[in-house]
DNA sequence: ACCGGTTGTTCACGTGCTTTTTACGAGTGC
DNA sequence: GCACTCGTAAAAAGCACGTGAACAACCGGT
């Protein structure tokens, strides 16, 4: 039950990877840049995957203190990190906003790939 | 025997399922995105299923003060919550208009799927 | 120590969503 | 028919969020 290398401490989501031993990030193999803040981020978002994370939460998870008043910070790093994994992963979204509670982490296709022939 | 995750403080009602922990709300398995208000009025209704809740208990519950004369705010969010409800699982109908009484909610199918072709 | 590039923080502005309120028409029961 | 209740759309105001940019702090290499 321990023949795997290092699955243990990887988190996974869609066709996104994070090794938290080494914090090498992989979208679809490939690896991916993140800063500290990002990567601090991305986990504390896939540790609670598929749920409603507060801002106090997350800032709390990748800051290490507590949220300040009026502090934007993260929907800063949010949109840094949505850039990111759109450039990487276009056929994905991953972070959803939940109006009035928070963000929520889920590997949801994108409903592009309409068709664009037959437009409004 | 209680191996379960956090099943305790998910309110159900046919495919239909809110967690009370997050405030994430499920629809057939699919995130529903409802807004604080028409959160808080599910949430009431769900608590007293298949109850009939008059206008004021329910703005209570949904509002934290008491309804104001002529305050027509809960049918407004009765409506808006149908119509998210409806767009999600079309199949059921949840919410029932108690006619000088309030509303009641309950999973109910709807018999609608006749043939429009013998219409009235 | 200097320089260039990267990262983290904060501010500002626009946009869209939420909430409240009003209005009017349709439905219901007497 | 009449009075009241409910459904629904929409205007108006307020607020949360998305986003770009300026600035400072940091870091490695020379």
């Amino acid at each position: 039950m321990e023949a795997a290398s290092h699955e243990e401490d990887t988190l996974r989501a869609g066709e996104l990877e994070v090794r938290l031993s080494d914090g090498l990030v992989l979208a679809a193999g490939r690896p991916l840049a993140l800063s500290l803040r990002e990567l601090r981020l991305l986990i504390a978002l896939l540790e609670r995957r598929d749920r409603i994370i507060p801002r106090e939460e997350l800032y709390r998870l990748a800051w290490g203190r507590p949220l300040r008043n009026g502090d934007r910070s993260v929907d800063v790093y949010v949109h840094k990190l949505r850039t990111k994994l759109e450039t990487a992963l276009p056929q994905r979204r991953f972070i959803h906003t939940h109006f009035g509670f928070g963000y929520r982490l889920s590997p949801e296709l994108s409903h592009a790939f309409h068709n664009p022939a037959t437009g409004p």
